[in-house]
RNA sequence: GGCGGCAUAGCCAAGUGGUAAGGCACGGGUCUGCAAAACCCUGAACCUCGGUUCGAAUCCGGGUGCCGCCUCCA
């Protein structure tokens, strides 16, 4: 049984969907007019793994992940550069694509993009403009909060309050500071579509609301995004929905927490943030996706190199473990002698996403597989539990995908859901050449020489390990 | 000013009423030509002060520190 933390009740409640199989989900997605960084990474990992348990558990899950392709800061970059909005976005679309797809990000079902659903913003602009919800002054059309009586009860607002010490600046044309844009009179120059209220371009929230509705229905089971989008993004795409369909928005409201460095939120505009293709130059994508799930989706994640490292230590014991059953003669026999299946697996992650309680089973069970095999005890059907648990792991979870061999020989620049190797043949070659010579020396007894060839490879990275099957080698980041 | 979150060993991180998972690093051992890996053993933590309770890291209140939202933001 699923159980998550929603946002709307700020409790852990269990989860069902309104359809007893069929799961509609909508995820913010990403304004495109820059790379994206780890903070994007995290939620687009978040949001993967509550859709891939989801769909493991059996249910069928519609999700969409919007595009953001018009906005103020996509029509500066244009500007900037010379070029039309439509290729910024599109540039850094493409960018988002490559970055999901190192990172196992499983595709959408639907990814809109706000410029492709603007008539159904403009019809859902007058809907609400119909009822009441809306007016428009010299071109813009913007929500009239006082309208929407549950206003704030997402993020737990209350208006006066937020009137009174707000930060908001005073836009004359609104009644009230908190009223937000629908639609917006489009400047010269600016890219523009034709509407009831003039020539303009739709607001940031209203995207949401009108492609959410469109795609998926009135009522969403599962509505998520940073939790920087609370407010007022989500609150405001509340009262549009609501306002305009009558219906109850969304039921469970799951938001990420941030990545922060050096304690601070990680973002544009302090600087201090890694975009994911930096780092994917640097460590395998796996061992990002592994250090993004070491801490609860709702924490702070604390972003620093030092424990990125570590994470890939973590995953060469497990990926140690596998090697060592691949090569390992399974005794027969039903009797399994692990303490750990699957479902003990899923249930941590089914308590509100527990991933870093998951992976602790995990290395128990590395433990538990290693010693059996020490003792020679480990059966067929041990390795069938296992079989079992690593599946999971590369459905869900997005960890162990590719075979241990790819992981120790190639351990960078590796596309984290292929078994190919990227340009190391040479060097592998190489180091399998050395290797021979030094088992030459170590026949003659020659050790002086065969630790100089061990030195002079574990200088370039490359660890050796001599066992009963010969030599076998690694390399460490 | 308003609202909210967090504080667990050297670092990261679970646990949310019954006596502290896991990873990395450290120490001792087994194994090894030497290593590595693995296994075994070991040490080490619940910010502070009160309260509730037979019992609190876990609940309540005060304090301190840090962070977030209230403006675009994953």
């Amino acid at each position: 049984m699923l159980s998550l933390y929603n946002d709307l009740t700020r409790k852990k409640e269990k989860f069902y969907p309104i359809d007893k199989k069929k799961i509609r989900m909508y995820v913010c997605g990403v304004t495109v007019y820059d790379d994206c960084h780890i903070g994007h990474a995290r939620s687009a990992v978040v949001f993967d793994v509550l859709r891939r348990l989801l769909e493991y558990l059996g249910y069928e899950v519609i999700f969409v992940k919007n595009f953001t392709d018009i906005d103020d800061k996509i029509i500066k970059k244009a500007s900037q550069e010379g070029v039309k909005t439509e290729q910024i976005a599109e540039r850094y679309i493409k960018s988002y694509d490559e970055d999901a797809e190192s990172l196992s990000i499983k595709a959408p079902t639907y990814s809109p993009r706000a410029t492709d659903m603007i008539s159904q913003i403009v019809q859902m602009c007058k809907t609400l403009e119909d009822k009441g919800f809306a007016y428009s002054v010299d071109g813009d059309l913007f929500f009239d909060i006082k309208k929407f009586k549950s206003y704030g009860r997402l993020s737990g607002k209350n208006i006066v309050e937020l009137e009174a010490g707000s930060r908001v600046e005073i836009n004359k044309k609104k009644h009230h500071p908190l009223d937000f844009v629908l639609w917006k009179k489009s400047k010269s120059g600016e890219p523009k579509w034709q509407s009831p209220w003039g020539e303009g371009r739709p607001g940031w929230h209203i995207e949401c609301s009108a492609m959410s509705t469109f795609l998926l229905g009135p009522t969403l089971d599962i509505h998520g995004g940073g939790e920087d989008l609370i407010f007022p993004h989500h609150e405001n795409e509340i009262a549009q929905s609501e306002a305009a369909t009558g219906k109850p928005f969304c039921r469970f409201w799951v938001h990420n927490g941030f990545v922060v460095t050096g304690g601070e939120k990680m973002s544009k505009s302090l600087k201090n943030f890694w975009t994911i293709k930096d780092i994917l130059k640097l460590i395998p994508a796996e061992q990002l996706r592994y250090f993004l799930i070491t801490t609860k989706y709702r924490s702070p994640l604390k972003f620093n190199w030092d424990d990125v490292k570590k994470a890939k230590r973590a995953l060469d014991r497990l990926y140690g473990t596998l090697e060592r059953i691949d090569e390992y003669q399974a005794k027969s026999g039903e009797n399994c002698h692990l303490s750990i299946n699957v479902e003990n697996i899923v249930e941590k992650i089914s308590d509100d996403l527990n991933t870093p309680a998951a992976l602790g089973l995990l290395f128990d069970l590395s433990r538990e597989a290693n010693s059996l095999m020490e003792d020679g005890k480990f059966s067929k059907a041990d390795k069938q539990c296992f079989d079992r648990i690593v599946k999971f792991c590369s459905d869900v979870l997005g960890i162990l995908q590719m075979s241990p061999s790819t992981w120790f020989h190639n351990t960078i620049n590796v596309p984290i859901n292929s078994d190919q190797k990227a340009g190391m043949v040479s060097k592998e070659e190489e180091i399998e050449t050395m290797i021979k010579k030094r088992n030459n020396a170590r026949k003659e007894k020659n050790f002086k020489e065969a630790d100089r060839i061990r030195k002079l490879l574990s200088d370039k990275g490359i660890i050796l390990e001599d066992t009963a099957t010969g030599t076998k080698w690694k390399s460490i980041n």
